[in-house]
DNA sequence: CGCGTTTGACCTGCGC
DNA sequence: GCGCAGGTCAAACGCG
């Protein structure tokens, strides 16, 4: 693992969640994949450790978003129509290239997207990741109802391509480098301007932040303070073109295992202080300690009986990603009112058992086993309609009655 | 006290 | 070599 920077990276991952050989586990694909959501604390990933998807190749660079699902293709009709006008599914259905943008070449995968799918991995060399972007770009461009993605995967289009010093993707030295491009929070969140920066596993500290010429936002730099010594890094700035979104730079990978927990106050705790009243009121149903919930929370359980509302620090370290580099639309419909769980088919039951039957093994981490349980309970209780209901299960704006307090993107509706 | 952000200064890569 | 712009450093300060 030592030279194997990216793999090995993940393969932490795994070890980091599972303190098993995880990285043996194999039965990892076609799991839920929750999407993230913004809430008034800023950024949710309602993932479990056993929604690890087993990591095929190259970077993730931590990134929390490379296994979502795209509910921009939540409407599968939407998605068939596009793809009836131009073909371009089915085209791509042979085309490796293609994978790499919806995240899986398997049909039910193909239908709902990847929500990610217009995401760049920004590396010296891959090309197919860019061309197969572009490629989709033009479908989902030919969609009134959509196309405002266009705006962003051209951003990053241009962020790739027309960078004069662009030799290859280098700027100063060759680092691979990969772009993750995500609906932001509202600024009004943000404290001095800064960004409301979604959360993910690692613990990120801001180590400098510059004026971008061309832009009127700043960018933020992080470094991972997980562990000293760990270069990874990511910069963060909003979008040029539609402060909507947020462009998120990974760079360089984590040397160290995935934290088991987070450090106590690491990450955006401090960048959005409206968060730490909500931060530790995980949600978990069937959870003997919620007896000592607020009515609030409890209310907040009852509405999202079906599964647990994670908050930041449990759902963060559950996060977890494959390498797959996608950029997310900026759609601030999107953003605010669509986000919505992508089930995958029903095979992913089996995948959950085998996932919270490791996590059970978490003993560090009684949150997880409470997460994990919950999950898992539901899925089998729930079987296969689960599957078709679950489109409504992450419909965080229901409960964002209750978990939203001071958020504007609420789109109570 | 530890860990975070902020911010000006400094460093570095790159184009000219 | 120079200048620009991006990237990093580190002191100061805030917060819990």
């Amino acid at each position: 693992m030592e030279n194997n920077n990216y793999q090995g990276d993940l393969a932490d991952i795994f070890r980091g969640g599972n303190n098993t050989t995880s990285g043996e586990s194999s039965s990892t694909n076609n799991t839920v994949i929750p999407i993230p959501t913004l809430i008034s604390d800023g950024w949710q990933f309602p993932y479990s450790a056993s929604q690890i998807e087993q990591p095929t190749s190259v970077q993730d660079f931590g990134d929390p978003f490379c296994n979502l699902r795209d509910p921009l293709f939540h409407d599968l009709d939407m998605l068939q129509a596009a793809a009836s006008e131009d073909n371009i599914i089915n085209n791509n259905n042979n085309n490796e290239s293609t994978n790499s943008v919806f995240g899986d070449s398997s049909p039910s995968m193909r239908k709902r997207g990847n929500m990610f799918s217009r995401m760049l991995q920004i590396s010296p060399t891959n090309k197919l990741a860019m061309s197969a972007c572009v490629v989709q770009n033009n479908v989902i461009g030919n969609h009134d109802d959509i196309n405002s993605s266009k705006t962003c995967l051209m951003e990053n289009s241009a962020l790739q391509i027309s960078s004069p010093r662009n030799t290859g993707i280098k700027r100063r030295k060759s680092q691979a480098k990969k772009v993750v491009c995500i609906p932001a929070a509202a600024p009004a969140n943000s404290r001095q301007g800064g960004e409301v920066v979604p959360s993910d596993l690692w613990a990120w500290r801001k180590y400098g932040q510059k004026p971008i010429k061309g832009s009127p936002y700043p960018r933020g730099y992080y470094r991972c303070s997980s562990s000293k010594g760990c270069s990874a890094r990511k910069q963060v700035e909003r979008s040029r073109t539609d402060p909507n979104m947020l462009v998120i730079t990974y760079t360089s990978e984590h040397n160290h295992p995935w934290p088991t927990q987070r450090n106590a106050l690491a990450g955006s705790t401090r960048s959005q202080p409206n968060n730490s009243k909500h931060t530790n009121n995980t949600i978990i149903p069937n959870n003997p300690q919620s007896q000592t919930d607020t009515d609030e929370q409890k209310e907040t359980t009852n509405n999202i009986s079906e599964y647990p509302k994670v908050k930041e620090e449990v759902a963060e370290e559950d996060v977890r990603h494959n390498h797959q580099l996608v950029e997310m639309r900026d759609d601030e419909e999107f953003s605010k009112d669509s986000y919505q769980p992508i089930m995958l088919p029903d095979s992913s039951n089996q995948c959950h058992e085998d996932f919270f039957a490791d996590l059970i093994e978490l003993e560090a981490d009684p949150l997880n086993l409470l997460f994990a349980k919950t999950l898992s309970g539901d899925i089998n209780e729930l079987g296969q309609k689960k599957d078709i209901e679950s489109f409504n299960m992450y419909d965080w704006s229901k409960d964002g009655n209750t978990t939203t307090s001071n958020n504007n993107n609420n789109p109570d509706t």
